[in-house]
RNA sequence: GCCCGAGUGGCGGAAUUGGUAGACGCGCUGGAUUCAAAAUCCAGUUCUGGCAACGGAGUGCGGGUUCGAUUCCCGCCUCGGGUACCA
């Protein structure tokens, strides 16, 4: 019947896979236009950095994914959107100037076309005539439109809501001291301001990072090193913080995974707890602590204050002065990074002064230390030793007396005693114990921790003593960069110290062409010195500067998705309409490298445009999918050192090193060049095609897992590949008439399974019902006409270039990728028998086929009567039998 | 330290309102085809005892609930990711 040795010839898949490509995009088959009669969908991948080394096999994976999913909601009737562009500024091109002197503009072109190439190259069903590039300034224009919008606005907190700046109240003292005074209250209400500040300097790429960049371990994410410092500059900010309850409240209706909201919340960082005075003991002074515990006041022993702080200077004894200067100077010489890397030893200086605890009127001492951080609560703590982990240290290395006020009761007794004796920290919950002061009649022992709490904020704020307050992790956005590949800011610094947004008919501010893409080490941007480009001067003669700063990259990615929606208005960024009837974001896939930054970035600007009434929805991406990391086999010696994969051979199982015959592990590890495991798409495709690089990538595993690359595999899935088009594409197995039986029954299993793993992103396990299917023809020979294209029709959003082909062959036009998903055909699933697992205690021992019509009792009676039965009966007692129909049945003997 | 996620054959992985553990693929073994090889097709493949029929064990470890547990509960271990003097 077969004959491969023909066909095997025939199996052209570069000849086949380029005709449909070259089809789908001149008859703009994926062109979406909004359409109110059919369902929209709004699909959306994390658009690429087109770096200069091409496309990596982690690409592919979520934009194959997605384009299964949009070849199959087409397929269903949705009208889907499904787009694809550049996120195109950022260092790489302007290290590459810097190298090379090419424009920056010039290499990201280049690397564009390459990375565009690479991707049609995979047949994705992207809309190209909505492809978008960061860079653009007909696309920039609209971000420096934005940032001007943010620069207009103010943050309403009753109204937890962002609004116009011209509807801001100014208060009448603020009146009252002048035009000066009200100008300053209106810049400190900006979204966006410009001020200076303490940020992170890298000193490698001359610029300053967000401290979202700066990692834990005191890299750069951008460009690795350690050279990051802390400097003070004027700095463009934008006042995150106030949305940080709205980003929080806003994750609960989004179809995200909990792992990534977890995250969010984390990085935002709300923490509930109360604000409480301190009397400092001997001056008019009170000192402000911020404490999530205020029930363990009674416990509070000392206090400490941030080296940074503005009391320092007045609270500070003559004796000690000298010594808390020399700490202070010390501290503000550590980096952040000293200062969290040493975290284990606590150091600090008493200040000479005693402040007075509210509740129990002890006078506790007054310390500095640097574990105290200047930026978080009031930059003063009280400190309760006896419950709080880091307090006991300090209290343990300075000799402070620990007061136990929670009765551990869940320790053991010897910890117990020890906790009470105040000679070890206990931080889990207990029972108030000297909790108590008659004299104020406050008493809280016996009472739960919430009834604590409570009543302890109600009796500071009785006394004017404190309030029960809400702090946040999250601090402002540092949002200019001192390079030259970025957005310019539309803003002007005028001679007279005013300063103002470039008019909306002036966008976009393009970058001028420069030569010098050096940033200078003084924090000033290379467009410091383009000085056509940077001197205006207003009608009235006045002279101004424009801002030389950078957006940073985040900019153009905080909004992209709504320039897809309609990429050329030249009037404004999107039309109304339009993002009316495609918004929100139905599904969003990409790396969870963009947990934090982008995603909490862009949902702050679009919570922004939300409230000025420029987008439709509170939230942009309203399902989330983040992909897992595509790893590959590397080696190491049994020392742990790494080695270069074409150092290695494989003998009978073992990995050998072919110089010093050493036995190496496999290990699986990001793909490196230093390890000669990077898989290049390119490479993939022109050996085994698209489709067996978009399908080997869905086959690998879930598509949220990290999983390791190997080359048997994606020869696996290209054998299959070679299964279909061999059978499927030779005319003797394709027969006319009435199909058989079980190749229906399977063809109807096959369109669910593989209909509901899509909708489940569970393409794996799709992919194998296929290769079943597969099989399952090879068994019977010969399969009708009908079941071939319908086959043809459920494998087209996996492997659309081989369904493209055989559809044509069959005969039919124009394209597949317009066809109608295969209705499912129930009554071809129907069973008439059930092949029981019969088990005795729950041990399956044989099988039994018996009509789905039998009752219980029958079932029963055929299960023990069965001759294999017997063996399992011989000697024993029947205690029970349970039958669970169309499942199990379990006989428990004894 | 804290917060997530995950541990199943030689390998990637299936199966969860509790019901046949190992689908599908890789690798390996054998066979067909071929002068031969490649390619292709067919069969086998958790470990273990046995020629076999047929047994025993088995989803990171230790317990528990249940007629029945990869799935539920309790206590651990290991790995991956995030985060950290945040009071």
């Amino acid at each position: 019947m077969l004959n491969p040795y023909s066909l095997q010839m025939d199996f052209n898949f570069t000849d086949f896979e380029k005709k449909w490509q070259k089809y789908w995009l001149e008859n703009k088959v994926f062109a979406s236009k909004a359409d109110t009669s059919r369902p929209k969908f709004y699909c959306l991948d994390m658009f690429p950095y087109p770096s200069g080394s091409g496309l990596h096999v982690g690409h592919p994976e979520g934009y194959t994914a997605t384009d299964i999913i949009c070849r199959y909601k087409r397929a269903k009737g949705f009208n889907v959107l499904h787009p694809m562009g550049w996120d195109a500024f950022g260092l790489p091109a302007e290290q590459y100037a810097i190298q090379t002197g090419t424009q920056p503009a010039i290499t990201t072109e280049n690397n564009c076309n390459n990375f565009r190439r690479q991707i049609q190259s995979l047949g994705l069903s992207y809309d190209w005539d909505r492809e978008i590039n960061t860079t653009d300034p007909a696309y920039f224009k609209w971000t420096q439109w934005i940032f001007i919008r943010l620069y207009n606005t103010w943050f309403d907190k009753d109204l937890q809501k962002g609004r116009p700046i011209n509807e801001l109240p100014i208060p009448a003292e603020i009146e009252k001291k002048g035009k000066e005074a009200v100008k300053e209250y209106i810049e400190k209400n900006r979204l966006a301001y410009y001020d200076n500040a303490q940020v992170w300097w890298c000193n490698n790429c001359k610029t300053v990072c967000a401290n979202e960049e700066v990692l834990n371990d005191g890299s750069h994410e951008k460009c690795g090193t350690k050279e990051v410092e802390r400097r003070f500059l004027k700095q463009w900010m934008l006042r995150i913080p106030h949305y940080a309850e709205r980003l929080i409240d806003g994750l609960e209706g989004l179809d995200w995974g909990e792992g990534v909201k977890d995250m969010q919340r984390n990085w935002i960082g709300k923490s509930t707890g109360a604000e409480v005075d301190f009397k400092v003991d001997g001056i008019d002074k009170k000192l402000r602590v911020y404490t999530t515990r205020p029930d363990t006041l009674f416990g509070a022993t000392y206090m400490v204050i941030a080296p940074e702080h503005k009391l320092v200077n007045e609270i500070v004894t003559a004796d000690q002065k000298s010594k808390v200067e020399e700490y202070i100077k010390s501290a503000a010489l550590k980096s952040d990074l000293d200062r969290t890397e040493l975290a284990k030893e606590k150091t600090g200086v008493f200040t000479g002064k005693y402040a007075i605890n509210p509740i129990t009127g002890n006078l506790i001492p007054i310390w500095v230390a640097d574990y105290v951080l200047m930026g978080y609560g009031t930059g003063a703590i009280m400190a309760v030793p006896a419950h709080d982990t880091r307090d006991f240290e300090f209290a343990k290395e300075f000799d402070i007396p620990v007061t136990c006020i929670l009765d551990p009761e869940a320790a053991d007794n010897e910890l117990r005693e020890k906790i009470l004796a105040g000679e070890a920290c206990w931080t889990d919950d207990g029972a108030y114990i000297n909790s108590e002061n008659p004299d104020l009649g406050l008493n809280i022992n016996g009472m739960s921790k919430a009834d604590g709490i409570k009543t302890v904020i109600d009796w500071l704020k009785e006394n004017n003593l404190g309030e029960a307050t809400i702090n946040y992790k999250i601090r402002d956005w540092l949002f200019s960069r001192q390079r030259y590949w970025g957005e310019p800011f539309p803003i002007i610094h005028w001679e007279d110290g005013e300063v103002s947004a470039v008019e909306d008919e002036n966008l976009p501010v393009e970058l001028p062409k420069t030569d010098k893409y050096h940033p200078s080490n003084s924090g000033e941007s290379p467009l410091a010195n383009v000085t056509e480009w940077l001197e205006v001067v207003d009608e009235n003669g006045r002279k101004g500067r424009r801002e030389t700063n950078t957006m940073p990259q985040w900019a153009g990615s905080c909004w992209y998705y709504l320039r897809y929606i309609d990429p050329k208005n030249d009037e404004e960024p999107f039309s109304k309409v339009k993002e009316n009837y495609w918004m929100p974001v139905d599904l969003y896939v990409g790396g969870a490298e963009h947990a934090v930054l982008h995603l909490l970035y862009s949902r702050f600007w679009h919570k922004v445009l939300f409230d000025l009434g420029i987008v439709s929805t509170d939230e942009p991406y309203q399902k989330l999918y983040n992909q897992g990391m595509i790893l590959a086999f590397a080696y190491e010696t049994a020392a742990g050192s790494k080695v270069p994969s074409d150092l290695v051979d494989e003998i009978d199982g073992k990995y050998i090193h072919t110089q010093t015959g050493e036995e190496l592990k496999q290990i699986v590890a990001k793909m490196s060049k230093s390890l000669k495991n990077v898989v290049n798409p390119d490479d993939v495709t022109s050996e085994y095609g698209a489709d067996s690089l978009r399908l080997y990538e869905m086959f690998m595993g879930p598509l949220d897992q990290t999983k390791p690359w190997t080359d048997t595999g994606v020869k696996g899935v290209f054998n299959f590949l070679k299964r279909v088009y061999y059978f499927f594409a030779e005319p003797n197995n394709i027969v006319e008439g009435e199909e058989n039986k079980d190749t229906l029954k399977l063809l109807h299993q096959t369109i669910k399974k593989v209909g509901e793993d899509i909708e489940d992103m569970k393409f794996n396990t799709a992919i194998s019902q296929m290769m079943i299917f597969t099989n399952h023809c090879y068994k019977v020979k010969h399969v009708t006409r009908e079941t071939a294209e319908t086959f043809a029709k459920v494998l087209a959003p996996y492997a659309p270039h081989i369904a493209e082909e055989l559809w044509e062959m069959y005969g039919n036009e124009p394209a597949i990728c317009q066809e109608a998903w295969p209705e499912v055909n129930e009554s071809y699933l129907v069973e008439n028998t059930f092949d029981y697992p019969v088990s005795f205690n729950g041990k399956m021992r044989f099988k039994l086929e018996l009509s789905v019509d039998l009752s219980k009792d029958e079932i029963e009676k055929a299960a023990t009567s069965n001759e294999n039965a017997t063996k399992w009966l011989e000697g024993k007692q029947i205690v029970k039998i349970i039958v669970v129909p169309k499942k199990i049945i379990n006989i428990v003997v004894r």
